[in-house]
RNA sequence: GGCGAGGUAGCUCAGUUGGUUAGAGCGCAUGAUUCAUAAUCAUGAGGUCGGCGGUUCAAACCCGCCUCUCGCUACCA
């Protein structure tokens, strides 16, 4: 295995368009704190680096929105992500972010020397343009006809209603977002950044030489990589982001995912002068952690980008962590989906290191996994309270109560005591192979063990019953006891620093270094301090406050979030007339053999029985829905869809969250009555 | 559509190069115990390892097909 001398940590940059969550601090933050905290408890020589990215398209559209600056909404969020993160304990060297100087001349310089290397291709294509607003229109900001599914208000890059991805120059009827006017396609310059080229290379390197990565991590590269890489645009028509600085650039930025990884170089910089030995010397370690949705742009963007400028080291690990869910569902920014930190900071306060065990024993370390407050209030109740702050609480309460709070002298080990202290090392290898490797769950649940050896040590020993008849064989008991406990504030410190400088506390001791572990560091004769809490129990209330927060929550802001789809254009009476919807009961129905949206119903019409094909499966099961009577377009013209040939239309509501719902009559109805 | 990851005890997850009775934590049951925030300790129940088929003396693990979940996906439509 390969010596490095020294450690660059970086974690995958917040976007500021809004505050951070559990989510975040799950995937990213926490384990790499974690893992930077180990590290320099073994006095490596390590930097944890982050910042927030400030570019790109969609803190334009929220700025626009809210009528402020873009400047403004990086401004306030970068605050109140960086506060969040400090107050977590993320122990950052540096938490940067991607509007400052220090990265604009950094990231410029990087693009300029790639383009003075000529490792760049220009392309000129054909993009849409708003002439009233003067600039081209990013994808985002294009709205109009999705060319498959015929609905309205599908974006230039995805179709929101089909899923599917699109070219914005595919949409009918297009339309721009910022003043409404059709826009006109015009002939713009981009750079782009050949990644074919390094195909081979990332290849080497990634598909024999790291084999170790996560399955998630090497199976998704591979995936690309067998697909082909293909050049792709480092610029953009915008102006909010860093400037292309060389000729034909005016009114073009750097495109946000070729900005925001230099962001860990600038950061480092601004951080230190010493910065290059971080970035180029063949001794030092990268580690990028990040999340499922980054792999990516960390395993072949970026390193092509380092590749081609040439003088920098690419990363050994990118330990990347799947999506945490809230509740049952994805966690959401926009339907407000989430467990923000600043939220509960205040409404949990010095709870940090509850919620760092919480997120960190159940990690989605290797597939999506689910928190609940429910799970968050067991593991407090059951782990945290019960095992660690129990065994504490014991070892100390007894101390003072047979010997003062001053830690007595063992006498000659037994066998059982032997055993016991020779646990330690053995936690200690456990706890280090599982970091070193990025298992933090594991890790976590391994240093856990050393409170359950001392509570298991207690129980055995009984020494509230020996007390009374051998003082010696209690003193000896109780020094093993606060041996343990002096261990378990260096062994939890990476996971839990607030729990673990709070323990130190109480057994008034100074922070220990990592290889302290297993050694007897406690003094004879020290005097410990009045124990107090270092966990307390939640009660259900608490978390019953929380879950209805959360569905308050979400349920306001499904009705606030999503406007009303204004008006269409007033028709006549002749032109409403035309449609024939009719009353009909739904006879029969199945699901259409590979497709995930379509049924195959069959209606009785009043008219006739006829088959329709319905886009309802994710929201109906084909028995539950026989005999349902329901609204049907009947003169729509008939069309074949998986090749069956649909005649007409059922008329569904759709609710604000995408949910289908029958239009039904309120009472059973004849079937072919007429709906005007 | 193509591709990737995942589907192991009620829940959350381990299972090394295929090798005996498939493990852990939480939850549950029973017992012990009272120093401790009714916390702790011991014991136990609970699994056709997503489904079907194949390779093998031997499959949770290798191969094929199917299925469910999550994700990625092209100047493909």
């Amino acid at each position: 295995m390969k010596k490095f001398n020294r450690t660059l940590v970086t974690t995958a940059l917040p976007y500021a368009n809004g505050p951070v969550h559990i989510g975040h601090l799950a995937g990213v933050y926490v384990p790499a704190d974690i893992y930077v905290r180990y590290l320099r408890m073994k006095g490596e020589d390590v930097l944890l680096i982050g910042g927030s990215d400030e570019h790109g398209v969609p803190i334009t559209i929220k700025a626009q929105k809210e009528g402020i600056t873009p400047q403004d909404v990086v401004d306030k969020y970068h605050n109140i992500i960086k506060d969040s993160f400090e107050k977590f304990g993320i122990s950052f060297d540096v938490y940067s972010r991607t509007s400052n100087k220090v990265h604009h001349e950094t990231a410029s310089e990087f693009f300029k020397t790639l383009h003075e290397k000529g490792e760049f291709v220009e392309k000129t294509s054909e993009q849409y343009y708003d002439a009233e607003a003067n600039q081209f229109l990013a994808d985002r900001y294009i709205t109009g006809t999705c060319p498959h599914c015929k609905s309205e208000g599908a974006y230039g890059d995805q179709c929101e209603s089909c899923g599917t991805s699109l070219n914005a120059t595919d949409l009918i009827d297009p339309r721009s977002s910022i003043t409404g006017n059709k826009p006109e396609l015009k002939e713009t310059k981009h750079w782009y950044l050949p990644l074919d080229k390094y195909e081979p290379y990332l290849k080497q390197w990634i598909l024999e030489e790291h084999k170790e990565w996560k399955p998630n991590v090497y199976g998704q590269c591979k995936s690309w990589l067998d697909n082909g890489l293909h050049p792709r645009a480092v610029t953009r028509d915008l102006n909010w982001g860093v400037p292309v600085p060389v000729d034909g650039g005016e009114g073009k930025v750097l495109y946000v995912w070729f900005d925001a990884p230099i962001g860990y170089i600038s950061a480092t910089k601004e951080h230190t002068p010493d910065w290059e030995k971080y970035w180029k010397a063949e001794d030092s370690k990268m580690v990028h952690f990040i999340g499922k949705d980054n792999i990516v742009f960390h395993c072949i963007i970026f390193p092509s980008m380092l590749k081609a400028e040439g003088s920098y080291i690419l990363p050994e690990n990118v330990p990347s962590n799947e999506f945490l869910n809230l509740e049952g569902d994805k966690i959401s920014t926009s339907r407000n989906w989430a467990v923000w930190l600043h939220e509960y900071l205040e409404e949990f306060p010095e709870k940090q290191d509850v919620l760092r065990y919480v997120l960190t024993a159940n990690a989605p370390e290797t597939k999506d996994n689910d928190f609940t407050w429910k799970d968050y209030q067991a593991r407090n109740n059951n782990e945290l309270v019960a095992i660690l702050g129990n065994f504490v609480n014991r070892a100390l309460v007894l101390t003072h109560k047979y010997f003062d709070g001053k830690v007595p002298a063992a006498g000659e080990l037994n066998d059982f005591d032997k055993e016991t202290l020779a646990e330690i090392p053995t936690i200690k290898a456990q706890v280090e192979k599982n970091l070193e490797t990025y298992h933090f769950r594991e890790a976590l649940k391994e240093a856990m063990n050393l409170a359950r050896l001392g509570n298991k040590y207690l129980a055995d020993t009984e020494p509230w019953k020996v007390i009374k008849t051998d003082e010696e064989r209690v003193k000896t008991i109780m020094n093993i006891c606060l041996q343990i406990s002096t261990n378990l504030s260096t062994l939890m410190e990476p996971f839990l620093p607030f729990s673990a400088n709070k323990l130190r506390e109480f057994l008034n001791i100074e922070p220990l270094a990592w290889e302290n572990i297993g050694e007897n560091v406690i003094e004879v004769g020290h005097q410990i301090n009045k124990a107090s809490l270092l966990f307390e129990k939640i009660e259900d209330a608490t978390i019953q406050a929380q879950v209805d927060k959360l569905l308050a929550t979400k349920a306001a802001n499904e009705a606030a979030n999503k406007p009303v789809t204004p008006a269409k254009e007033n028709i006549n009476f002749d032109d409403f007339m035309k449609m024939d919807v009719r009353v009909g009961t739904i006879t029969e129905a199945e699901k259409i053999a590979k497709t995930k949206k379509l049924l195959k119903l069959t209606v009785d019409t009043g008219i006739d029985q006829r088959t329709v094909v319905s886009g309802i499966a994710e929201h109906y099961k084909p028995e539950e829905i026989i005999g349902k009577q329901v609204s049907i377009l009947v003169n729509l013209e008939p069309k074949k869809l998986k090749g069956i040939e649909s005649q007409g239309m059922i008329l569904m509501a759709e609710d604000a969250d995408g949910k289908l719902s029958f239009v039904s009559p309120d009472q059973a109805v004849k079937p072919g009555s007429e709906i005007r």
